[in-house]
DNA sequence: GGGCTAACCTATTCATACG
DNA sequence: CGTATGAATAGGTTAGCCC
């Protein structure tokens, strides 16, 4: 079967989930209009019982199709731009909303049994609940995105911040220095024959930052903090966590 | 392994609420 | 009336099951 035509069934059956409890209509005897295939009494026929039956087989067959077709399009609302029965959009009650929320929060993916359970306790088609919960989901993972950016981008300032401040000291001790350098060679408190970057070392600010130097730079260890509580693994465990860890965030 | 199915996803459409 | 929001659809992917 072609993808498509699949594709086209697959979402016939969800649409029957949506009308899951859809009842085929009664279909009577094929009318009037269809009676030239039972008249099949004539004379060239040698087998006109036979016959008769075949085709009144078939053209039951062939009006409970059309039935069935037309049944369908008008039960499932087939969106169709030009028809007038459209169904309309409606939002949903708080009640319904609320409740929904709650089971969300419990668990962000939804089971065929707790969607039949929501289905029936609001009134709701399954497929109604399953899109509800498949939006939530999508409001959730951008409200996730918008956060981790908002601490990213916070943790990108505090690093920012504090390159600027080392980027002045820099500047001031090579002021200094060329201060220093303009009285000869003598030593200067406790400065002797240093450059640029071993000068930051020996501030105050330096110092703090010596203590970490066995390992690495302060920049790296911010860095660090940056990266490491978010790794893309962590990203995705949370998404695929069954519980809703998360803060709750208003979508 | 390939077909089928159900559930999921992202992107999009469209109705509705609201300032 | 324009915009934001959310319900619903379209089309694609994936995993599990069966042959």
């Amino acid at each position: 079967m072609e993808f498509k035509e699949r594709d086209q069934d697959r979402k016939l059956e969800t649409d029957m989930d949506w009308h899951h409890n859809t009842k085929l209509p009664y279909v009577p005897r094929p009318d009037s209009s269809l009676s030239f295939f039972y008249n099949c009494n004539n004379d060239n026929n040698p087998y006109p019982e036979f016959t008769f039956i075949l085709l009144y087989q078939l053209a039951f067959l062939f009006h409970s199709s059309c039935l069935l077709v037309s049944h369908m399009n008008e039960q499932m609302s087939v969106p169709t731009k030009d028809n007038g029965n459209k169904e309309k959009k409606k939002r949903l009650t708080n009640n319904q909303i609320e409740l929904l929320e709650r089971s969300f929060q419990e668990e962000i993916k939804l089971d065929p049994e707790r969607k039949m359970k929501l289905s029936r306790e609001l009134g709701l088609q399954p497929r109604q609940i399953a899109v509800w919960f498949q939006n939530r989901r999508t409001r959730w993972k951008a409200k996730q995105l918008e956060h981790l950016y908002d601490v990213l981008k916070h943790q990108y300032d505090v690093i920012s911040d504090e390159k600027q401040k080392l980027q002045e000291e820099v500047m001031k001790l090579k002021a200094m220095l060329s201060r220093e350098q303009g009285f000869g060679n003598q030593t200067y408190g406790g400065y002797t024959e240093i450059s640029g970057e071993e000068t930051v070392e020996s501030t105050s600010e330096g110092l703090r930052v010596s203590n970490t130097a066995r390992g690495k730079s302060t920049i790296e260890q911010v860095a660090d903090q940056v990266y490491s509580p978010f790794t893309v693994e962590d990203y995705n465990n949370t998404v695929t966590l069954p519980h809703c860890h998360w803060p709750v965030v208003p979508y």
